[in-house]
DNA sequence: TGACTCTATGTCGGATATGACATACATTGA
DNA sequence: TCAATGTATGTCATATCCGACATAGAGTCA
């Protein structure tokens, strides 16, 4: 099994839990992905906030229904910067970002 | 010119001036360079008051001391991932990070 | 039922970021 | 002066991420 298609997998099982245990991740790495996920969420939510569809949301950032589907689900081919401007693209300023972290 | 030169050049224009303006990027586009900018400044400052040397920090981060210098030249190859992942490495936690965007 | 809308997931070729390397420049100290 | 150390910058092959597409599933409405 590859790395790549095991940490899909394992994103599935941070559905439920917190991020940090059951994967053996260093708690920079335990950091890191708990921030991609947080934006993650963030980003749904402030799309659902506007009324969008996925598809609407991918036409304003001039991307796919599908790249924003994995950006919610926190896919971990989704990049921390796709999915910073696309909240930028959703209207979040720096200080926005800034609490969505605190 | 291509497009990858060009923002590197105006990546130096950047140095003076609160990159914003005198290059026509939109608000969120403008937004995101700013980020960028300020996590670049942070690692800098966070590395050496570690007194740590590039060198030292790119085998903490195993990657090298040219990447390093350009993640601190706020270079535009540097993704946003990169910079995040650094200072955590550096012991930076999430709320070390969003006070970084506030 | 079936058409429609929205979302999830896998895959792929092309685009971008990566570490590594070479090399230049700056500063320090002997 | 020279060597040592630290930093900057350009390039390259490879790794990773990207938009796009196909397709499946869930929910709604007539």
């Amino acid at each position: 099994m590859n790395t790549t298609k095991r940490k899909r997998l394992e994103a599935k099982g941070w559905k439920f839990g917190n991020a940090s245990d059951f994967l053996n991740l260093s708690p920079e790495e335990a950091a890191y992905v708990e921030v991609k996920l947080e934006l993650s969420k963030r980003l749904q939510a402030t799309r659902r906030e506007k009324n969008l569809s996925q598809e609407q949301l991918a036409q304003l950032l001039k991307s796919s229904q599908s790249r924003v589907a994995k950006m919610e689900a926190g896919d971990p081919t989704v990049s921390l910067d796709l999915l910073v401007r696309s909240l930028l693209a959703l209207g979040a300023s720096r200080r926005v970002l800034s609490r969505m972290l605190a």
